[in-house]
DNA sequence: CTGTTAGCGCATTCAA
DNA sequence: TTGAATGCGCTAACAG
């Protein structure tokens, strides 16, 4: 293991001259700078990070705490990494496997100091838990949680992005539609949020809500929302609209009604809540709520840099307004 | 900030003390460690990992470095993650972009320092620049193209698994099939490899190679995979068949032959590479080559496992065996 | 322009 | 069982 003491030695110079020629701090004469970078070269030198990081007290990194690294968050990951990078950082992903404990730890004091800030997207914590959470990093919390004023937040417009897509296939004929992956619990989380703009859609029309078509899906799983379709079909109930929370739900959805040999849209509309890439291409195209990842990465990323740069001010919980994208599984 | 010392002065007992207490390595008298422990509890200490890791020379953390975060990369590093903490370890990820200089700098020294075992994905660079890392830092490669020997390595049976997909199709009666993603080029990248299993099938099925049928497709994404086999419909070029390198490319493809009114697998049918959870749901169902995701998350680690225990021995280059999973999308 | 001193917070080594 | 000294590798502050 090469350090500045051998590179100085090797260059006959003092520690901090190798430390100026490599941080450019203070100016060094043009031969000796030339001895320390020969130096550096022939015995390989990098500098110690652990080492820096410690001595300066920061660590340059940003880490992006998720619940899992597919799907969504993967994608909006890969929308943050960018903007981090662009102010000269890099952005490192933590997993948190929807544990609360887990994500507990991964906003300790001892964990968070590894790192210059921390964007956190929180599925199993609660306000208090959060709450409990003591800390003068810099977090921007992301996601439909309600979470505790102080902390930075960013949430989509849940209620009317439900309401948006319910509507949609009320207008285009739809009259007994399912919430595939809501939840008949109360508090206020993704799939409540969601579940109100569905009800507030059917209110609207003057339709009645039917709390038989609140239909649950474990994990919010593609393939459990598959399953839970076809449960839906073998008991007979009607229906004629599919209102997904999120678009891994409603593709489970799609597969599962062409097996059942209903057509999209002819006889069942979809929804989905989220707009992936892959909402153009599966078959006959996902209508679905548009989240605007890159919004959503940016407003983030904003209110990270700014807390970053010691900005004190209240804390800022933006609500991201979402749009309707209409493909083929709605008429 | 709360150190050691701050915690060593309000018990009024040493640091090292303290730090026995933490780690649980020298026996600490009972009443000592209360008074710690107490004290711990009262001023919220919280180690300094930097420190520690300064210290120890340790990290307890490993890094995947994956060219993006989402899709393939996201679903393998979920299957990774719970054996990396079934070690007692942190796993985070990095962000190359595909891009040879981020790979390079993800593989440097300094980086390497920060984790005590690394898996790379490499995308961008080539054999070359890879056999200049020079690092005793444990290592694993994952990934398609060609690597130095002395590196440990997983890759799959690309070529087999062309051919695997490729044979089926023409035994149900496919004669002209497209390599969609494929390319033109020599060396050994994902792309080359499973060219030549597409180009064996039809060899070992006494069928022409034509050159026409190899597709290429910009950075494997399926809106490019979509557009190049509408391409190839408005060229009319007659084709029964496509064998796409990907899964995400065969989503593609599949979206472009419904626009289009032909019908899978009655008109064309459609093969994809790594079955994706989502090939399960995407009607017709997606046959597909299974990469095995969590066997290569477990051969990976494994490998990676025994050099973080110290193993010296030669680098292994492991092929995973692949096998076709038959769906819809195939007669 | 270059070198010396000091210390970031922790844990290994040795002494008491 | 506990404490003191020491240094991991680096850099801020100051001295020369």
């Amino acid at each position: 293991m090469v350090t500045m003491a051998d590179v100085a030695r090797e260059a006959g110079v003092s520690v901090m001259t190798v430390s100026n020629v490599i941080n450019d701090r203070l100016p060094v004469g043009e031969p000796t700078r030339a001895r320390v970078l020969a130096a550096i070269d022939a015995l390989g030198y990098e500098v110690n990070l652990t080492a820096r990081h410690l001595r300066a007290g920061r660590t340059e990194t940003v880490a992006f705490v998720v619940p899992g690294f597919h799907d969504y968050f993967g994608e909006v990951a890969d929308q943050i990494a960018p903007l981090i990078e662009a102010a000269g950082r890099h952005l490192v992903l933590e997993r948190t496997n929807a544990v609360a404990e887990q994500e507990l730890a991964a906003l300790s004091v001892a964990r968070l100091r590894l790192y210059d800030g921390v964007i956190v997207s929180v599925a199993g914590l609660d306000t208090e838990s959060l709450a409990a959470v003591r800390t003068a990093k810099p977090i921007v919390l992301l996601g439909e949680r309600d979470v505790p004023d102080r902390f930075d937040h960013v949430r989509l417009a849940n209620e009317e992005g439900a309401r948006l897509a319910t509507a949609h296939m009320i207008a285009r004929g739809s009259r007994r539609i399912i919430a595939l992956g809501a939840t008949h619990e109360v508090g206020r989380t993704m799939a409540t949020d969601r579940r109100a703009g569905w009800e507030r859609a059917h209110r609207e029309a003057g339709l009645d809500v039917d709390q038989r078509y609140i239909v649950p899906v474990t994990g919010y799983a593609t393939r459990h929302a598959h399953d839970a379709v076809l449960d839906v079909i073998a008991s007979g109930l009607p229906f004629d609209g599919v209102f997904a929370v999120s678009d891994a739900v409603a593709f489970g959805a799609i597969a599962a009604l062409a097996e059942a040999g209903l057509r999209v849209p002819d006889d069942v509309q979809v929804t989905g809540f989220d707009n992936l890439d892959l909402a153009n291409f599966v078959p006959p195209g996902l209508t679905s709520i548009d989240a605007g990842h890159a919004e959503v990465a940016a407003t983030t990323v904003d209110l990270l840099h700014r807390r970053m740069a010691g900005w004190t001010g209240p804390a800022e919980h933006v609500v991201q307004p979402v749009r309707l994208v209409v493909r083929g599984s709605t008429r």
